[in-house]
DNA sequence: ATAAGTTTGTGCCCTTTGTTACTGTTGTTT
DNA sequence: AAACAACAGTAACAAAGGGCACAAACTTAT
């Protein structure tokens, strides 16, 4: 565990930092698909991803879904800290999207060490930037571009983020992340088919060049 | 100008910083419709919001906008702190939506009083927080409302910002912010006037009841 | 007062996206 | 093998929103 860590977060974290991280936190491996956290719910401790990747989305009052960004190795959950420091309840949904490894550190640790360890919250600041900007970026898909470029940009990142060319969702998958329909999903699909963009299989979808 | 910084900010920050914001910020009495801040910018300093509305938008690269949100008394632009922090260029504009009175703190200042008081910590921490919560309702807006329902939080929420039930913009200005057209932002006025929660004059809007 | 510019109202048509309904295909269960 | 469920393809239609064109009302400059 303790090189794990030292590689993913050593450029943030002193030693006597890593040593309670080691000490403090639980080490969890998660497999693919699993909630880790819903709306709603009360957050006591926060997670450093080590591997894998965790998909973050919103949910409104009748149940559309709307993807927000993934969390990837090295990053945590800000909206979730947001939540944790301001004692709310959680305003999002979290996803594993592959297998992951992380660790769970205690709120009260993390308040804590906000005040000892300069690592901790260059760490934390550098963490809500990443969000703020990735939620920019979310903003700026739904608002500027149609559904189309939406898509790709969808397909594209889960390639690279389940370092797979072979998509293995459904539809129906994919319609929700997108909060549109099926039907829409298939017809775009059919369309990056015909342009030889991708080639589309039962369950799975082959991207071939985005 | 202590009075202001005092009422304002006084449940976050202790003296000595109070003293040190006094000493090094630098206080600014900007008209309505100014931008003071733009994007592609660097920024220099962070603004300490004493009075007025800030209003905060992001623009794609064809030069479409989107109002993102409202900045008001006590609050500070968390984006812009991002921005200052990555040494990046800005990535929104903001505009004074009112007469606003704010204090400019030079970025280095802000680095060193995150190390220095814990209250700036806990500021900084908090309109993190609050930006994060406030892009998540932009993003809810975008995604699942229509725009009937986004025409009229938008116009409720002038009216809160503005202190003024009487809203002084054209339809072309109401359609920028919410990235559509003219034309269908008179269309959807003249539905709502219909359903007597507004009287349209030229050049202002009068609010009844939304 | 006239001319020019700005703002708003409205009709018509187009594109994008969403909905419904039905089909065929594949995989699973019994 | 028969029955069933999940998934995907497609046509037809509906709704939301955007674009164009033009008219009317009002404001400002000359």
């Amino acid at each position: 565990m303790e090189e794990e860590l030292l590689g993913t977060f050593s450029n943030y974290f002193e030693q006597p930092l890593i040593d309670e991280i080691l000490a403090e936190g639980k080490l969890m491996e998660v497999p693919a698909g699993e909630t880790i956290m819903d709306i709603g719910q009360y957050i006591r401790s926060i997670p450093l991803m080590l591997s894998g990747a965790i998909k973050v989305l919103r949910e409104d009052e009748e149940g559309d879904e709307l993807l927000l960004y993934y969390l990837e190795q090295g990053e945590t959950c800000s909206v979730t800290m947001a939540c944790c420091m301001g004692h709310t309840k959680s305003e999002i949904r979290a996803i594993t999207e592959t297998e992951t490894k992380l660790i769970m550190v205690p709120v009260q640790k993390m308040e804590e060490w906000m005040a000892k360890y300069k690592g901790w919250r260059n760490y934390v600041f550098d963490s809500y930037q990443n969000r703020l900007n990735e939620l920019l970026q979310t903003v700026d898909s739904i608002a500027f571009k149609n559904l189309d470029q939406r898509l790709m940009d969808y397909l594209k990142k889960k390639v690279e983020v389940t370092k797979d060319n072979r998509i293995k969702s459904t539809h129906q998958e994919i319609a929700y992340d997108l909060h549109t329909s099926r039907v829409v999903v298939s017809r775009l699909l059919k369309k990056l088919e015909k342009m030889k963009k991708l080639v589309l299989h039962r369950n799975y979808i082959h991207v071939v060049d985005l």
